[in-house]
DNA sequence: CTGCTTTACTGGTATATACCAGTTTGACAA
DNA sequence: TTGTCAAACTGGTATATACCAGTAAAGCAG
């Protein structure tokens, strides 16, 4: 191709490349979930290297407009979920009511005991029991978040011999009549490493946003204690106040 | 220097460094608003590149640990400001009460009219009066966001003669009695680019949270929307939900 | 001491190249 | 047709180098 971008506006090379790319994206000729042409040809495509057409492509990245799969190649993102943290209870149910297909996988229960960081969290007492759950969720087989559940089996007896690849909160309200009452939302952007990012299947170091929720039932009793790490792209929160 | 990490894990050499630097700045030797050792002093030092060394200074970024500041260098991050949207009204207060230094500036106040994006967002019909507000914050003199304010001239006359450098909750409620009711609040991580990042003065697609508030009085009627950019390492959200 | 200019230093952008580690595809054998 | 294996291709990591554009410090002139 050689096809050499010029030079007019005189912004950076790695930034035109990565305007004429979101144009693309844009108008439509490359929609979501499909898979942009290679480094080394879009590299080839615009006069350049593959370094710097990486500098484009992290560009787009970080501004949750195309994402990676790890050595499969870089995709164009889909809408972002819309997620109410103050009325949201059950992730499938609002994956399905915006059109799209969740999915969930439980990674790992394991029975454990409070440390010196969940006493702060959950009010409860360093050595004190919890059961704690791992879970991958997906919209429409794209993994977009890895959680840590910390559950309270004096609360919950016998929390761990359930399936856990459903609602969480279905099933705390069938089986043992829980009613959440109040939560504690807490988030902040930062980026995905070690078994999160494993986990999710993108390179150590990717955009994502930390959220966790501490949820009481109607007597004020710790229940449940919940950290999600999310894909940056993934999700848009939505928070109403009156 | 030229001490060569061992690749012991068979991690790659960019988050050896990467773990290095975290050590220094947890251990303490590395403080908040610390300037690090310049990206050719530190390849120097780990054995490496330059280009080697900005990943793993890149990877600190995003985990929101240190900042640069435009050919000045890299910087450690100081700590989050803590934001409750569903409380917090006057970003000065909320500051000042974590015991940190405020500053507002005035970039740009200038009546102009309702566009389509505006008007489903607000709702006002295409072509009202409205009046854009440009204002940049800072915490202990960093710069961590600006916002676009679009006031309502119906609602607030002759607003755009006020002084802006101040909490524009209280002069909303001192000069026009308005006591803000609902807002609708909707946020995405997402990258600074143009006049945001120009304003805060950082690199073109720094990484970032994107807010949006839409105000109403008591009455329900439309008082202000708010855009904000903040820088992603700044803030941290808290909701609380009864 | 003050104010200006020069200089050294910083990160920002860019090229060229190489090898590694997974994924996908296509050829070939059973 | 099915299963296996090799080849081609992908992004991931890394070195070496160069020049540009702002910042900050040193030095000099007044």
């Amino acid at each position: 191709m050689q096809e050499r971008l010029a030079g007019e506006g005189s912004a950076p090379l790695y930034m035109r490349v990565r305007d004429q790319l979101a144009i693309r994206i844009e108008e439509g000729s490359l929609t979501p979930n499909t898979r942009l042409p290679s480094e080394r040809i879009l590299a080839d495509e615009y006069g350049t290297t593959r370094v710097t057409a990486r500098l484009a492509l992290a560009q787009l990245e970080a501004e949750g407009r195309i994402f990676r799969s790890n050595r499969r190649g870089w995709f164009v993102s889909p809408p972002r979920l819309i997620y109410k943290p103050t009325q949201d209870y059950s992730f499938s149910e609002n994956v399905i009511s915006q059109g799209r297909i969740p999915a969930t996988e439980t990674l790992d229960v394991t029975p454990t005991e409070i440390n010196a960081w969940l006493a702060t969290r959950t009010g409860l007492a360093v050595g004190d029991p919890i059961v704690w759950l791992r879970r991958r969720r997906q919209i429409d087989g794209r993994p977009v978040l890895v959680e840590n559940i910390y559950l309270n089996p004096k609360r919950l007896p016998a929390i761990e011999t359930y399936d856990f690849n459903r609602s969480l909160w279905k099933l705390l309200r069938e089986q043992y009549g829980v009613e959440l009452q109040g939560k504690h939302i807490e988030m902040y952007p930062t980026a995905l490493v070690g078994p999160q990012a494993n986990a999710l299947g993108v390179t150590i170091g990717t955009a994502g946003l930390y959220v966790t929720r501490c949820s009481h039932d109607a007597e004020g009793g710790f229940v449940e204690f919940d950290e999600e790490f999310w894909l940056h792209d993934a999700l848009s929160i939505q928070v109403e106040v009156y």
